[in-house]
DNA sequence: TTGTGTTTTATTGCCTCC
DNA sequence: GGAGGCAATAAAACACAA
């Protein structure tokens, strides 16, 4: 039974959320029978058994919810409550309430979204971090393969002198072996006139056979080195600094 | 049967829009 | 100022284990 009076009325209205347009034609909640339609309220003091609607009520309001796309136009509403035999009100509510779950399911699947996207960018922020520790452990490992090398002592210029001394003292001696040994045996080849030729020809680079250069064979040879710009030049003409240097290095790829 | 947790229905108060 | 939406909440209805 519809509630009627002034003072009442301004709830019921409420309690219906009737609108102008729904009040026009309100003559259809006369004699509406709350009872039998699954419980409007009653009274303001007086709370409507909650009665649930019924499974088809709720397919045809889903359906409608999905359609509408979760909004009700009052028309909408108004055709919804006479169809499902249920107040407006309550047409009203469950839009209402179902627009709650729908938004509360939106953020659980966005968080759950945004949740795998964070998951995703820790691993390869991970990843990115171990490549950056493999990168930095490369550099620190070159970097002293590098210094190693620089710090590699560099023999002084007066041990190289030693050294090439010696060298040709050895190489005139095993020569004079080899004359000696050829001369015994009936050839007239003559021995070289002094160990210090052979430092000369210790100097220069070595040649596909001894006799190209001269070599043990006593005279001095015009040595030609490769000095540090790649480009050949005569040692008798340079200092015995930068001598000694291309002698050491010449000595370097000797060996 | 009962206690408890979850879901659904309904209310209230506040806010925005026209 | 009325209509309607929303968040918070109450409370009924329901599900289910013990």
């Amino acid at each position: 039974m519809a509630v009627a009076g002034s003072a009442a009325e301004g709830w019921r209205k409420r309690a219906f959320q009737l609108t102008a347009h729904e009040e026009l034609c309100d003559d259809e909640l006369v004699g509406f029978d709350y009872e039998l339609h699954g419980g409007g309220p009653h009274h303001p003091l007086e709370r409507a058994a909650k009665r649930r609607l019924t499974a088809e009520q709720v397919r045809e309001l889903e359906v409608s919810f999905e359609e509408e796309k979760r909004k009700l136009e009052p028309e909408r509403k108004s055709e919804l409550a006479r169809r499902l035999g249920i107040a407006p009100r309550q047409v009203a509510v469950w839009f209402q309430n179902r627009r709650a779950r729908w938004k509360a399911k939106q953020l659980e699947q966005d968080f759950d979204r945004l949740r795998a996207a964070h998951d995703e960018l820790l691993a390869g922020r991970d990843k990115l971090l171990a490549d950056n520790d493999r990168l930095r452990s490369q550099v620190i490992t070159l970097t002293e393969k590098l210094q190693n090398k620089e710090e590699a002592p560099v023999p002084e210029p007066e041990e190289q002198i030693i050294a090439l001394q010696a060298g040709a003292y050895a190489h005139f001696e095993q020569d004079q072996l080899c004359t000696e040994t050829t001369a015994a045996a009936g050839f007239t080849e003559g021995a070289s006139d002094s160990p210090e030729s052979y430092v000369a020809s210790a100097r220069s680079p070595p040649s596909s056979s001894e006799e190209d250069c001269g070599a043990g064979d006593g005279n001095d040879c015009a040595f030609f080195l490769p000095n540090p710009d790649g480009l050949l030049g005569t040692g008798a003409e340079e200092d015995g600094a930068q001598l000694n240097n291309w002698a050491w290095l010449w000595n370097e790829q000797q060996y």
